[in-house]
RNA sequence: GGCGCGGUAGCUCAGUUGGUUAGAGCGAUCGACUCAUAAUCGAUAGGUCGGGAGUUCAAGUCUCCCCCACGCCA
């Protein structure tokens, strides 16, 4: 039995997240990981909220809470969408989380022992009337390249230059309105990751079997201008993990915490003690210790094409240069952007469909099977109105739901809600059954190397040789002559139904699970021998005919969230 | 401006290390069937593979230039 240890990029605490950002990693990894537990694998699938950095307290400022209050609120919004989506985590942790925080400082200390940290110091604004220094956004003023009176610390939002909080004229906290502001000196730390930069290119170039962009985004960090830089691991914030080396204070650097993108990823492993210490697991080690049982572990890890970075090279970077043996990632899958109806989607102009939009409007199973099968894998995909109609209308209920309706109902009028009696299967039965045997395996194949919309497609084959099959032996007709031919043919046509609900379970959980109940059958192993599945059912097995599996999606309804989402609003 | 990913049938996309008449699904047209959610099944039509030049016996697939879209960075 393999073991696969599965993450999805951590999604960001500040608002619900919209369908772009659940396609480009944690719905793909969902697939997997239902995939590899269908086949009986061992599997930890985990994800959490990313709740550090300035956005999440200005967010909070902006909601009029306390920013831990916030958090743990926006916290459960996310944990309850996303088990509206059915995403399986076996954990969905948070990064502020104890674990994570002794964790963080834990590699912090290692990477100073190893001297993998440099101190640097830095001018920035410190803020009297605030009580402390002005990051990025948290301060404003006039623009010394074009004159706009609003530009923020870090850019220009008006002719987008990148700007240092010092170049702003007439600076003022965004915090208080203050402009009683002075330039301080102030320490950092910098992770030295230019030290390791021979080690990761040796290992990015072992990794031939990653998907391209997650290999040449990751070159291109690597050799770009003077190749790979060292990056600020600390800030000036109060919300974060505090800056400590291990459990010892690291001098000069009191009231500061670790800049987000640093703890981020090790709430990766935080999240398997979180998973242990609410005491649904036991043994977090075995999945993250090479020394401890993790060496047979298989990790795949799944983001965004800007998550990229981060995961090749600065998190690597934490466990190389911690000296300890913590499972490295074994594959990146990675995605490019979904686009919405010939844009963007945007967060700030509510434009496209976020996560809790598409809930009230449908049940999740129509979603993952579009998104899924529309995966933007190979470049930027879109998401189009019509088009999401019609893989629905066209795929979900007429190949599939149809399929289960005319068989069920067939069965019932000519026969009855039990399994008929007949002979053998002949030629055709046959036929069909080999045909599904090397579908299968072709759709394990896919499964296997996460080619998501390639398993889509081929699951799709699937359920249309089914029609196929019906199609060519026409039980409505043979009943007329030959009542027990007829049986056989349905009998066969029935036993499709919980296989084809075992092999769809990752994509569309929910309406494989009323399927199987449906069809009264308790067995969700995989079908390694599909000849045998499809002879399952016993004659005289009683089912009952299911209600409509997939419902149409209306032109009117088209035309109106047409409408509704096109983000006027704000 | 630099870099990156793309530009393949009306639409969404596949096309392995260059090799016979460029593929799938949807849509369109025609036909079959009538068990079913006006569902299904079959057939047909549709592309000078962004443009140009080059390498080669042979290029959607390699090289160079240009155009377009998107993204990242300056």
């Amino acid at each position: 039995m393999a073991r696969h240890l599965i993450t999805s990029a951590i999604p960001y605490i500040n608002g619900i997240k919209h369908l772009g950002n659940l396609v480009g990693s944690q719905l793909p990894a969902d697939l997997f990981a239902r995939y590899q537990r269908g086949r009986g694998n061992e599997v930890l699938f985990l994800c959490a909220t990313d709740e550090h950095g300035t956005p999440a307290e200005l967010a909070a400022a902006k909601a009029g809470k306390p920013v831990e209050e916030y958090c743990a609120e926006m916290h459960e919004v996310q944990a309850k969408i996303a088990e509206g989506f059915r995403l399986s985590f076996d954990h969905f942790g948070r990064s502020s989380s104890e674990q994570n925080q002794v964790l963080t400082q834990h590699f912090a200390g290692k990477l100073a022992e190893n001297d993998l940290i440099r101190e640097v110091s830095e001018t920035q604004i410190y803020s009297h009337a605030d009580g402390r220094f002005l990051p990025d956004r948290y301060i404003e003023g006039t623009c010394p390249n074009c004159g706009f009176e609003s530009a923020r610390g870090d850019q220009c939002d008006n002719c987008t230059k990148q700007l240092d909080p010092t170049d702003l004229i007439n600076p003022y906290s965004t915090i208080s309105g203050s402009t009683d502001l002075e330039e301080r000196a102030t320490k950092h730390l910098y992770l030295r990751q230019s030290e390791m930069r021979g080690k990761l290119a040796e290992w990015i170039d072992s990794k031939s079997d990653w998907p391209v962009l997650t290999t040449s985004i990751a070159k291109k960090w690597l050799n770009d201008g003077d190749g790979l830089q060292d990056r600020g691991i600390t800030r000036d914030l109060d919300w974060g993990v505090p800056v400590k080396k291990g459990e010892q204070d690291w001098p000069g650097m009191e009231g500061k915490v670790f800049y987000v993108w640093f703890d981020a990823p090790i709430e990766y492993i935080a999240s398997a003690q979180e998973w242990v210490d609410a005491d649904k697991g036991t043994d977090w080690e075995r999945w993250w210790r090479t020394d401890k049982g993790a060496d047979d572990v298989t990790y795949t890890q799944f983001m965004g094409k800007d998550n990229v970075p981060f995961h090749t090279l600065s998190f690597p970077v934490t466990i190389f240069g911690s000296g300890e043996p913590w499972k490295l990632v074994d594959y990146i899958k990675s995605f490019n952007y979904l686009n919405y109806d010939g844009g963007q989607f945007s967060t700030s102009r509510g434009r496209g469909v976020f996560m809790d939009q598409a809930l009230d409007l449908l049940p999740a199973d129509y979603w993952r099977w579009w998104l899924l099968s529309h995966a933007p894998e190979s470049s930027d995909s879109e998401f189009t109105w019509e088009n999401f109609q019609s893989s629905v209308n066209k795929d979900l209920a007429d190949v599939l739901g149809n399929f289960v309706s005319r068989v069920t109902k067939f069965c019932r009028s000519k026969f009855s809600e039990a399994v008929p009696e007949g002979a053998e299967y002949g030629e055709e039965e046959l036929a069909l059954i080999n045909e599904l045997t090397s579908r299968t395996r072709a759709y394990e194949q896919h499964m296997q190397d996460m080619e998501v919309r390639k398993s889509a497609q081929e699951l799709r084959a699937i359920w249309a040789a089914g029609n196929e099959y019906l199609q060519t032996v026409a039980p409505w007709s043979t009943f007329k002559t030959d009542p027990d031919k007829a049986a056989i043919q349905i009998r066969l046509a029935l036993n499709l139904i919980p296989f084809y609900a075992v092999l769809s379970a990752p994509f569309i959980p929910d309406a494989s699970a009323s399927l199987l109940a449906s069809m009264n059958v308790t067995d969700t192993s995989w079908p390694e021998d599909v000849a045998a599945r499809l002879s399952a059912l016993q004659v005289g097995h009683e089912f009952t005919v299911p209600e409509v599996t997939f419902r149409k999606i209306t032109d009117d309804e088209v035309t109106e969230w047409q409408e509704t989402f096109a983000g006027t609003r704000d």
